[in-house]
DNA sequence: TTTAAGTTCCAGGCAAACCTAATGATCATT
DNA sequence: AATGATCATTAGGTTTGCCTGGAACTTAAA
């Protein structure tokens, strides 16, 4: 019995994944309505109608969960999500700033043969733009063990950027503006105990200052 | 004032637009609930609605008729079908029988720069996988004076298949079946009066049989 | 010209996805 | 333990796009 889900009800499911990911307690009602946009009251019907449909297990007080059956479906929105990115960016001369939008409407689009062959095009990447990573066919994400550059405690330290935790325009923008782009290796040359802001060096530049708030968005590894 | 319009109205515009093309008659209520699957009392609120936005003229006397803005939009959202069929045969090997309902959704993603950039890296085509012209991003189609190969008379006329008036997969697969292609030479052979099926030679190949109703499907130009 | 067939329109309904306002439940403080 | 504050739910509505059934037109045939 193949049940229509819709682009409605595929947004939600992706909502509760990352909203899962990062908050690792209770999914509130309310945070999902922030995250859309929509009342309160609005994802409480919506949640109900997802649990009867057995793609979340829900109930008020242990809130919203996927089942396995809702992870896959999630992922699956997500791999061509961020399939649709790296092809804007990489094929169409898109920037990275300009792509998400495009990509909340290219999600839906319902053909899995379309997604294989976008796959392949591509050559199979395992991240998108903003350095997230992709889901395989098979629903699995790779490995990578990223931390927050705001963390790095030792001066002298090197990290590459892999990735960014803010999508917003203003921000990418203003990594466009530094200079800043993925897989650039950053040495961090001091901290200031103050704010904890950072001095760093972007791939043997000139040494620039950023703030906290600009390093906790900027995801690294070592090396 | 930027009015949103919805998929919905989208393929109504179109369907009006092809409708339009085809007849050159009255538009009937009917004939679009036939080609959208849908009943003759919605059509009749959806053409008050889109006559209401000023995107088609109607009344119960002359029918539906595209004004000058929901002509523009139906030429754009043929352009963005088309030129995704395209993209889906050209770069992700599709076969032209498979792509149609995948443009059926892609047709409806909101983005100028995307259409602009797609239609770049297709090298501005201006026709479709099925020969179908793709409007410019004026809105103009390319010229081709093309004509049904069953209307040819002469014996021993070469013509060039440019283009396909039947979409389905059952049409399509038949054409590859023969190893009939666009822009292949056919040569005319010979006509039957009885029943008008002809024989025909494809790119020089050993001569076949086609039933008038194929010839009926097949555009072709001189040359 | 009357009748029949075809077409369009109206009235009334339904489902999906949203809303507001008000009520209930839970949680944190005092 | 009482009191607010916060969060979730219910009840009642709206809009969009679809439906059915029947009435009203229009056109063509008898
Ligand atoms: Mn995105
Ligand atoms: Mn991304
Ligand atoms: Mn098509
Ligand atoms: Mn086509």
């Amino acid at each position: 019995m193949e049940q229509a889900i819709s682009f409605t009800e595929e947004n939600y499911l992706k909502t509760i994944y990352s909203l899962a990911r990062q908050d690792k307690g209770k999914i509130a009602n309310l945070s999902i309505a922030e995250k859309l946009h929509i009342n309160p009251a609005t994802v409480t019907e919506m949640l109900k109608k997802l649990n009867e449909k057995n793609l979340i297990d829900y109930n008020r007080i242990d809130g919203a969960a996927l089942t396995p059956q809702g992870e896959a479906l999630a992922l699956k929105v997500i791999r061509k999500h961020r399939l649709w990115e790296t092809f804007l960016v990489n094929r169409l001369s898109f920037t990275w700033d300009e792509v998400h939008e495009i990509a909340e409407q290219l999600e839906h689009i319902q053909s899995d043969k379309l997604i294989r062959q976008l796959d392949k095009l591509l050559g199979f990447p395992k991240f998108d733009p903003h350095g997230d990573p992709i889901p395989d066919k098979n629903g699995q994400l790779p490995q990578s063990q990223t931390f927050p550059l705001v963390s790095v405690e030792e001066p002298g330290t090197m990290v590459k950027l892999v990735g960014v935790a803010n999508h917003t325009t203003a921000f990418l923008q203003y990594l466009d503006k530094i200079k800043l782009s993925l897989n650039d290796k950053i040495e961090v040359k001091e901290i200031h105990e103050f704010d904890h802001s950072m001095g760093i060096r972007i791939a043997n530049r000139t040494a620039i200052m950023i703030s906290s708030e600009v390093a906790r968005n900027l995801l690294v590894s070592n090396q």
